[in-house]
DNA sequence: TATTGTTATACTCTATAACTATA
DNA sequence: TATAGTTATAGAGTATAACAATA
């Protein structure tokens, strides 16, 4: 079922044609043989995250955006008063790399953080009715961003969708 | 068919039981909403991805493997005198992102590199006997680890990595 | 003019470790 | 002892732009 064997002529001179285009666009093929990369679900899964959020960005235009950023402000508003801790596990971060994401986002008026009553150690956090605005704005341009992906998956989306999260269960 | 409504109440204060174990393990769960999120196949595809360079750097002790390295010995074994230019738009990357790695495997002995007499300004990339060697070794690894993701996936991979496939073409 | 490869540079993201304040 | 959050720091990965050589 795979090609593991065939490999291309040493001698065989291929001349570039494809137009580069832009940086390190999905210009292979050229008639590069992936050898056993072919079968390998790790490798096609970093092409596709890679191909995606360069996609994401560029639609954005890359000026506030950033998916990362729009993950941690859905996550707040859809849980008002979740800890920084516990907005790192959703995401699978480190809290040392929660903090900075918070402060950019408190620092733009986004986000609120009020210290937990119940808790002294942990800060509850919140979005501002800016923020509010702004994810509303975010999640426009998210939602017209995978309506791509939605178009090409077709109506395999929710059997992708619980494969790719069985995976990040399975191997977490 | 998905819950973009139901916000947590703030009010209801969650105390985390959950152990770090290690620093951001896919511990989520907590009762954290995701939202929107949820069935955004950007996010889960980052999840994903994320998971899986982590269990496979982990895998291989994180010693000489690194998924970008085992990609590009891969795809140079199985294209002997391949250019550095042709294995940038294979896996997507810059030129003056392959570079740096070519010389690192370069510097380590793994891989040739040869001024082709057809187009001087490029070179044929090929790999050493060690570099073979070396191959083969982490091919090992990365079989056992793909192993547990294809366990995962089951009889669906081939049409899970068809997915995979065609997000990233349709992005490109 | 366009492409290959190199270099210099800078940016983003992320983690580790050490620290404090709480629990 | 363990957890929440901050800070300092470092590493990896990548891109942009400019350049020389070649096409």
């Amino acid at each position: 079922m795979n090609d593991l064997t065939g490999k291309r002529k040493p001698g065989a001179e291929r001349k570039t044609s494809r137009t580069a285009s832009q940086p390190a666009k999905n210009d292979r093929a050229e008639d590069i043989r992936l050898g056993i990369l072919a079968d390998y679900i790790g490798f096609h899964l970093r092409m596709a995250q890679d191909a995606s959020f360069r996609a994401f960005a560029h639609h954005a235009g890359m000026r506030d955006l950033k998916p990362g950023r729009f993950a941690a402000m859905t996550v707040i508003s859809n849980n008002p008063g979740v800890t920084q801790a516990e907005l790192g596990r959703a995401i699978a971060r480190d809290k040392s790399s929660v903090t900075p994401l918070i402060q950019e986002l408190e620092g733009r008026g986004l986000v609120e953080r009020q210290r937990s009553p119940v808790d002294r150690r942990s800060i509850a956090l919140s979005l501002t009715a800016a923020g509010e605005e702004t994810l509303a704005r975010l999640t426009a341009h998210a939602v017209e961003h995978d309506r791509k992906l939605d178009e090409i998956v077709g109506d395999q989306k929710a059997e992708f969708i619980n494969l790719l999260k069985k995976v990040a269960d399975a191997l977490a």
